[in-house]
This record gives C-alpha cells, sequence and structure tokens, in this order.
DNA sequence: GGGAATATTCCC
DNA sequence: GGGAATATTCCC
C-alpha cells in the first residue's frame, strides 16, 4: 500500500479542519468539495499549506492525481474523486499521480532501468532463437537432399522395373519364337534334348512323373 | 542556444544587483561566489527570489546546473561554474540541467517512451519468432513422417520385386512344365491351337514367316 | 486538460 | 552528491 501522498493529505486537512468552510467545503453528500472564493483560498489557504498561491497551480495538481471538474447547478466548480470523501480517510491513498495516464506509462511499468534490462533480455531471446531457426533452416535442406536422392532412387527402381518387363516381355517372345522354330522341324535333335533336359528338371514329387507317355505321333499339320 | 534558466539568470541578478553584497558575492577574481551569511540568504535572498527559503534547496539546484563547491582559504564553500562569471553573461546560457550526468543517461537516450516502443517491437518479433519456429517443428515432424513413409514404400517395393523375380521364375519353370506336358501328347489338339495361336502372334516381318514348314513327323520318343 | 520543463523535497 | 518523487510553472 502506497503512502497518501502529502498534497492528498493536505487538501483532505484542510476541509476537515473546518477552519475555511466560508472559502472551500464539501459538496453533494461530501462527496466532492468547491472553492466558494478563490481569492482567499489563494491568499489564505494556499499561502499557508502549499508553496504557490496561484490557483491554477493548485487545480494542475488535482488534474495530476485525477479529481475531474464537474459543475453545480449554479454552474460552480465541483471537484470529485471516486476516493476523496468526507469520512472515507482510508481510501485516500488510492489516490496516486498520473493514475488518469494510459496505464503503460504508469507505475512501476515507468522505470527505466527495468524496462532496459528487459530489452537486452528480448534481445537475447531473439538472438536464440534466429540461431535455432538457422539450425532448423540446415536441417530442411538436408531433409530436402535425402528427399531428392529418394526420389531419383524410385525413379531409377521406376525405371529398372519397366525396362525389365519390357525385356521380360521380349525375351518371353523370343523363347516362344525359337520353340516355336523348334517345334516346325528344323532342329529336332536339339529340341528332344532340350524337353529331355526340362523333365529332368520337373520336381518328381510333381504328378508329371505318374503320366504315361502317348505313343501317338505328333499330329502336325503343315496347313497352319 | 537555448535561453538561460531562471534559476541561473535570478542567481547573476542577485549578484550583479548588489542589493545583497553582505550576504552574497563574488569571490576569486569574480570567476566564483559565495555566500557569507546564510541565515540571512534563506530569509532574505531566498524569499524574495526563490519559492523555498530551504538553502539545501538552492545547492540542490546548483548541484542540478553543475555547479562545483570548492573551499577557499578560510575553508568556506566557495561555489564555481565555467560559465558563470562576472560580466560574462553571454555565457550564461550555456549552463544547463544535469551535464554532470553520465552521458549514456542524457539526452534523448533517456527518452522512455522510445525505449517502450522498442520493448514492445522486440516482444512483437519475438511472438512473431516464437510463433513461426513452432510451425517449422510441425513441418519438420510432418516431413520426418512422410520420409520414413517413403522409406517403408521402398522397402516394400523392394521386397515386392524380389518375391516377383522369385515367383517369375516358378511360373517360368511351371509353364515350360506345362508346355513339356501338352507335347507328351496327352493333349496334342491342344498343342496345336497353341502353336497356332503363337504364330499368329508372331510379328509377320520376322523372319518366321519366311520358314517352311517341315513335313518331318514330331520324332517323339516314349523312351525319355 | 495535459505534456514537458523546471523547482523543491526527500532520501540513500 | 545525486537519483527519484513530488510540486510548480509554462505552454500547446
Amino acid at each position: 500500500m502506497q503512502k497518501t501522498s502529502k498534497f492528498v493529505l493536505d487538501l483532505y486537512n484542510i476541509l476537515e479542519c473546518e477552519d475555511f468552510t466560508s472559502i472551500i467545503n464539501w459538496a453533494d453528500c461530501c462527496k466532492m468539495f468547491q472553492i466558494s472564493d478563490s481569492k482567499k483560498f489563494e491568499d489564505i489557504v494556499m499561502k499557508q499549506y502549499f508553496k504557490t498561491t496561484n490557483i491554477q497551480s493548485f487545480y494542475r495538481q488535482l488534474r495530476i492525481y485525477g479529481f475531474k471538474i464537474k459543475r453545480n447547478s449554479n454552474c460552480q466548480k465541483v471537484f470529485h474523486h471516486i476516493y476523496f470523501a468526507k469520512g472515507q480517510q482510508q481510501n485516500l491513498s488510492k489516490i496516486q499521480k498520473g493514475k488518469s495516464l494510459t496505464d503503460q506509462i504508469s507505475g512501476e511499468m515507468y522505470n527505466v532501468n527495468q524496462i532496459m534490462k528487459e530489452n537486452q533480455e528480448l534481445k537475447r531471446q531473439l538472438n536464440l532463437m534466429i540461431l535455432f531457426q538457422k539450425r532448423l533452416v540446415k536441417q530442411f535442406e538436408i531433409h530436402q537432399t535425402i528427399q531428392k536422392a529418394i526420389i531419383d532412387k524410385m525413379i531409377k527402381l521406376s525405371n529398372l522395373l519397366c525396362n525389365e518387363r519390357i525385356h521380360q516381355t521380349i525375351l518371353s517372345e523370343k523363347k516362344i519364337e525359337n520353340f516355336v522354330n523348334l517345334i516346325d522341324g528344323f532342329q529336332p535333335e536339339l529340341l528332344v534334348r532340350i524337353i529331355r533336359f526340362l523333365l529332368k528338371k520337373i520336381d518328381p514329387k510333381t504328378p508329371i512323373n505318374e503320366i504315361q507317355y502317348s505313343p501317338t505321333p505328333f499330329p502336325f499339320n503343315a496347313q497352319i
């Protein structure tokens, strides 16, 4: 809890001591006050309580402490502050300078040193983040390289696969062609040898071994 | 050129008017001044010129304006400032507040608003960077997942390819086996149809078309 | 009405 | 001796 400032306390005492009720007094259910004689206020009250007898300076102080100027039914100035009322002495310490200013420049936030320290810390954090970000970017480049390498491999693999199929197809056709050539009768001896070879390669456990060979000659037909 | 401040001008006038020579007077060839009667200085001089009659406040002002306190041969206080000397009125405006303060906290560097603005800007930048960094990390995780998926696919593909080759070899052997079964004479009609189909499929431009079919019967040998 | 300069006080 | 809070003045 901040202590009540001298200006506010003086003002409260001026009103409470009741020595100057003809010059300055409570108004509107003692929630406000008014100065009924400005000249006397300057010459008597201010002369006694303040270092100046200029009522404008007194008004300036009121504004600094957040008092608002209103007008009563007679259009006279009446001063008001939510924490300034007769008998509400416990609230006086809540009346602080510059509370009507925007909050960001009041209180401890206004401590230059603190802000400058904070700035230093922020700069440090920022630099750390920039460093980390650079590392991330580097890591990204590595990933990009790896990804590119993977894609290249896949393309090669894909091409290889494609070529192999084509090759296999060609090879397959070639085999058939060769086989046809053989059974066309131009190389009957070779065909016999191949069939023998193939039969040997067949798994003995397959039913092929139980098959009885037919004596029927191959029903070749030249008119195909 | 800044204008001479009220305090300095008042002080100069106090010395020059010569109304108070018994209280305050020039010293040391008029380059300094001294106060010979502090009490009278407060009650008479300060009462007339300042808002306070506390000589300590006067000293505070002197310090603020950069005056230095020295001691004369009688160990009395003597006040000095390079720009404050009798007849050197043109130099008075060079006497400015706070010139004895360290440079780094004087002038525009001491502009709180500027520092606070910088503070705000730094915080904004930092938040932006934190946000961006989070996004980068997220993106990394996505890339890692994708990369892992690609590698998995490649492994599967690679395995598939390997299996396919094995299968193809088996299949190829099976085909030959089936063919051998056919030419074993159990289904000669089917074989003829297959050969016809195969011959049709052969490119007409290949030499096969020019081949003359042999009338020789298939030299089947049951003793294989 | 309030920003900013200047003055005064308080306090380490 | 000087930092910082408060008061006063000046000026837009």
